[in-house]
DNA sequence: TAGGCGTGGGG
DNA sequence: TCCCCAAGCCT
């Protein structure tokens, strides 16, 4: 495969069909890092709306770095992934007590620091400073592995040809604008299971245009885990206790919960997670709520590190259920599938994960 | 290395 | 409704 090529006709579509994206327009090192933080494993227009919020509370790396760790988590709250606030954190902290408030421009320091993989350190090096690094996240690995002719991407032997090809790419071209593009190009054009090759720069010389991959296997439902939580609402507040420090949802408030019982209510909410599901039943109660907490309004809880969980139970306590998220209800007797049954035929992390090595 | 770790949108 | 995700990292 002619890499030069490749990287011309690159070069050309993202010159004309680059999306404007905040970060994009000044390469600032901490914008970068930022929105490369934000967007692992998150849709764009998520990442934006937070992308902002966070830039405005958090104006510069040494705001970021100065700022509790809780207030953090507060802006991270909704996103997902909660480990990635921390470890943005605890980055910059890191960049400014010992690297004197400068990002690393070089790919092994950025892999130093914590939450920054080889992804990242890569996006980082050539979006902010133009350095010579590949940045292969699941669209790169896709579109390259398409142009190759390398079916889906998971055997070992396509990988080293992906990753070979991606450093021949950042090495003939401004690796800014290379890795860019074949983001831009994966989730625009080269789409997962439905690629538009007519509108692909890179069709005359790609080895699968107007080819499909066969479909995914399909794999079973994930676990459902039954919990119960304990509602107290008064005067607009919902009691909420705080983190417990580890575990799912562990850096956050939520309001009491436990395993449910046979004798708890069926209604509720369903809330479905990367690798499980749970069923909440909302047990609404009166009287004092005993133990750790505190009454919360919605208002308030923007202060608080919190889970998007927080918000559909506080919301529920307050009036009932949310718009636009079904309420389920199930009889009495319903069974709800546990962790290792059911119809799964496949593991769960072959599914939607394209990694190399 | 496989599994833990969120969320809201789209087919 | 249900399934699949979407710019991964860590252990």
């Amino acid at each position: 495969m002619d890499a030069a090529r490749t990287a011309r006709d690159l070069d050309a579509w993202f010159a004309a069909n680059a999306r404007d994206l905040p970060w994009r327009r000044d390469h600032d090192p901490y914008h970068v890092l930022l929105a490369e933080f934000i967007l692992q494993q998150t849709r764009m227009e998520t990442g934006v709306r937070y992308f902002h919020e966070l830039l405005r509370r958090f104006p510069t790396l040494r705001d970021l770095a100065g700022a509790n760790e809780r207030d953090v988590l507060a802006a991270w709250s909704g996103l997902g992934y909660y480990r990635r606030a921390r470890n943005l954190h605890a980055t910059a902290r890191r960049i400014v007590r010992e690297l004197g408030g400068r990002i690393p421009s070089d790919v092994d320091a950025l892999e130093e620091l914590p939450g920054i993989g080889p992804y990242t350190a890569g996006a980082i090096a050539s979006i902010a400073f133009d350095r010579p690094a590949t940045s292969l996240d699941g669209n790169q690995i896709r579109v390259l592995s398409r142009v190759l002719g390398l079916g889906r991407p998971s055997n070992k032997q396509g990988g080293r040809q992906v990753r070979a090809f991606a450093e021949r790419l950042v090495a003939t071209a401004s690796p800014r604008r290379v890795n860019q593009a074949l983001m831009d190009l994966g989730s625009t054009i080269c789409l997962p299971d439905r690629p538009r090759c007519r509108a692909c720069p890179l069709a005359a010389s790609c080895r699968s245009a107007g080819r499909a991959w066969p479909p995914r296997r399909k794999e079973g439902p994930a676990p459902g885990e039954r919990w119960t939580a304990e509602l107290w609402a008064r005067g607009g507040r919902v009691w909420l206790t705080p983190p417990r420090g580890k575990g799912l949802l562990g850096d956050l408030w939520l309001p009491p919960m436990r395993p449910a019982r046979a004798s708890d209510p069926s209604d509720g909410i369903r809330h479905v997670f990367s690798h499980k599901r749970w069923h909440v039943a909302t047990l609404r109660r009166h009287g004092t709520p005993t133990g750790k907490g505190r009454w919360v309004s919605m208002e308030a809880l923007r202060g608080l590190p919190h889970s998007a969980l927080t918000r559909r139970l506080m919301a529920w306590a307050l009036g009932g259920a949310p718009a636009g998220h079904a309420v389920w209800v199930t009889p009495r007797r319903a069974t709800v599938r546990r962790a290792g049954t059911g119809t799964a035929t496949g593991s769960r992390s072959a599914r939607s994960k394209t990694r190399l090595r």
